[in-house]
DNA sequence: GTCTATAAGTTGATAGAC
DNA sequence: GTCTATCAACTTATAGAC
């Protein structure tokens, strides 16, 4: 993770970011951050309050990128069920998992407002923009009616519990799997041409 | 957790099998085992080698309680469809988690063939149950034909998933209705009455 | 079987020099 | 800004008495 075109702060949260979706917050030392960047302990802490200051910085930062990726994909061009194929088929690093839902598990992070925070917010929003996108496929008739909101996040699901089974597994398909499944319900409500 | 009806070593074990649900792996020291046991040190390392060998036996016991639960409900009475649902909307501590899932998410586990061959079989054979369920469902004109590997893991990921939406949102809403989702895109391969 | 003592290493910081 | 020293508490045991 050293990079000497980052300056050190830059360095200290990128470390954290990738040892928070590897590890956990627990499972990471503020020594473990500082080997991974590079930095000393007095370059730490003056750039940050702590390891949970720190924390807070990198899970912002995870949560801005999941938001930024969804949306490439759901706003791009096609009709609503191309769109959420393609979102949901996009590659990925499936069995690194979801650097945003793996927080969930953290009970230090789900305790901590500050923290819990963008993980709320993040999986709030992808409900919600994909509820409108089903919403948007219904109206112009590219969907037959069903339940957005319900619908919504059974697809959200589908990928969170997707990163769950290929980690179980130890090989990514079980992932490719859950979303051909998932798919393959959905195409049950899209109207032949 | 101290209940004085168990041995000393059976309540060390389910110390330990609430603790790695609630805080994994890395979260959960001997120290705290041995609090929530009633148990002193000395007793901990006479029945057990160390925390591995613990957080082994209960691994085993959440991976167990976990496929007899699965197929209490998955081998009940009435159509494979109603029975998929039974499994589904099965009454659940949402906001508490999978006890096996979570383990998915402790790299120390997954790294530690012994911690991990349980998590691995236990979502093995559920995505194999619920598969056969549905071929048998199709076979019996109870569901219009679909793929059942991806349709089963597709079902199983979204619990998973669900219980990450549930805890990311702080209430077990997000969970109800993935599952609703999934049963309403399920519903348009049953066929009408 | 269970208890207490001991220990080397880690955790998450603070203090003050440069 | 970054470095080194220091620290109290915790982690994961081992040893030997009772």
């Amino acid at each position: 993770m050293y990079d000497p075109a980052m300056d050190s702060a830059e360095r200290l949260i990128e470390s954290t970011r990738q040892l928070l979706w590897e590890r956990g917050y627990t499972g990471t030392s503020p020594k473990a951050i500082q080997l991974s960047a590079g930095a000393g302990q007095g370059s730490m802490y003056h750039h940050f309050s702590g390891k949970r200051d720190l924390a807070h910085a990198a899970i912002e930062r995870s949560s801005a990128a999941l938001r930024e990726r969804a949306e490439a994909q759901l706003s791009g061009p096609g009709t609503v069920p191309e769109r959420l194929a393609a979102y949901l088929r996009r590659q990925r690093d499936v069995l690194k998992g979801c650097a945003v839902g793996r927080l969930t598990q953290d009970p230090d992070v789900m305790a901590d407002p500050l923290l819990r925070a963008p993980v709320e917010e993040t999986f709030g929003w992808l409900r919600a923009r994909i509820s409108g996108i089903l919403v948007e496929g219904v109206e112009r008739g590219e969907l037959s009616p069903l339940d957005p909101a319900a619908t919504a996040s059974a697809l959200v699901a589908v990928l969170q519990g997707g990163y769950v089974l290929a980690r179980a597994a130890g090989t990514p398909e079980p992932f490719t799997e859950a979303v051909t499944g998932a798919l393959g319900l959905l195409s049950a409500f899209v109207p032949a041409p």
